[in-house]
DNA sequence: TGTACATCAGTGAACGCGCGTTCACTGATGTAC
DNA sequence: TGTACATCAGTGAACGCGCGTTCACTGATGTAC
């Protein structure tokens, strides 16, 4: 068999496609992604999509799925189990930080017209508010976790999307983890 | 003068372009607002509004300037002088509330692509950052003011875009103003 | 008070673009006998 | 082991769409004399 020839059947055309997709992403934000931009990075037709998605939005969420995966990666790797508030700040800073490195794939992963009925989505979603509640039970064990879990995610979520969005100057990394920590340890040291 | 004429020269095209603008995204959201879309809406021809705006982005950041404006007035409309953590509350859910009402402006107001240096964007959102910086001062007198009204923005922005985006169920009104609360009191009243 | 003229704010037609999606199709694959 | 056939995964051409933007233009306005 030539591997120089493409052969007709991909053998992999979901997965081609949601890397194609996260590339353009990462290349040229999320205006520049569309199902015919992935299409023609896979090597394949621009209806070729359509065997494996119903539509964009499929395509999106799969995409979003992915990054939800890397995000909770990304928040276990930055510290595995914080029990301080400098700990907490990590992962803060880890979330943060994942904002600004692929903000393509952040803006897709919270965006509007995304299916908010998507279950891999919504599956993603829950693990993350599950893992920020039990790490807010660790490190404040006292009180009603839930309220505060929802505080910690809106704060790191707050701080990453006005950095994004040039509210916050995040032209140093150093300055955004600091600016970052600042606002955990206001929080967490009062 | 006869009124029911559409004069040839308009009066205040760039007014009504952004009026017309904030109609469309209130009515259909983001995706929706072109300035072709609102020249037709104000009832001029495609080119018109190339008379006041350099392109579509400076249309963009004239709307986001009164989004701007109207979410300073809402914040301080819904508490004048808080000076208690429920005081704080009100104005957290009064941003969030906002969000929700208006989510196409609001999106706007926070967006990639919009304009960073635009003189009157740059203004509104320092007004902001202020407003939260005398408040802080007012309610939390200790300590350094600036890493808890970033904290203080970041949060009520987060618990925004969290409801905005799905992520926090926002179906209910009643519901969300109580998370609101009680993610700000978790933080406050500890 | 009237007229010439520069300036300004619109028109309308056209440009090229890339998009999502559908369609009838064809080449490859695998299974039943 | 070989063959017929159903199924699947692609192709490529075409659809209609709305967009941002440019262009040469014309109608209205206001100012100088």
């Amino acid at each position: 068999m030539s591997p120089t020839t493409a052969p007709y059947h991909h053998g992999d055309l979901p997965g081609a496609l949601v890397r194609a997709a996260i590339e353009l992403l990462e290349e040229g934000g999320a205006a520049d992604l569309s199902l015919r931009a992935a299409a023609r990075r896979a090597g394949v037709s621009p209806a070729a999509p359509y065997r494996h998605f119903a539509d964009r939005n499929e395509l999106l969420s799969a995409v979003a799925a992915v990054g939800y995966r890397e995000l909770a990666a990304d928040l276990m790797a930055a510290n595995p189990a914080p029990a301080t508030p400098e700990g907490v700040a990590d992962i803060a800073v880890a979330y943060v930080r994942f904002a600004l490195r692929r903000p393509g794939m952040f803006r897709v992963m919270f965006a509007e017209g995304c299916d908010p009925d998507n279950a891999e989505r919504v599956s993603a979603v829950e693990a993350i508010h599950q893992y920020l509640y039990s790490l807010v039970q660790q490190v404040i064990p006292s009180g009603d976790p839930e309220p505060l879990a929802t505080a910690a995610w809106a704060l790191v979520h707050g701080l990453a999307f006005l950095h994004l969005d040039g509210k916050l100057d995040a032209s140093s990394d150093k300055a955004v983890a600091k600016r970052v920590r600042g606002a955990v340890r206001a929080i967490l040291d009062r």
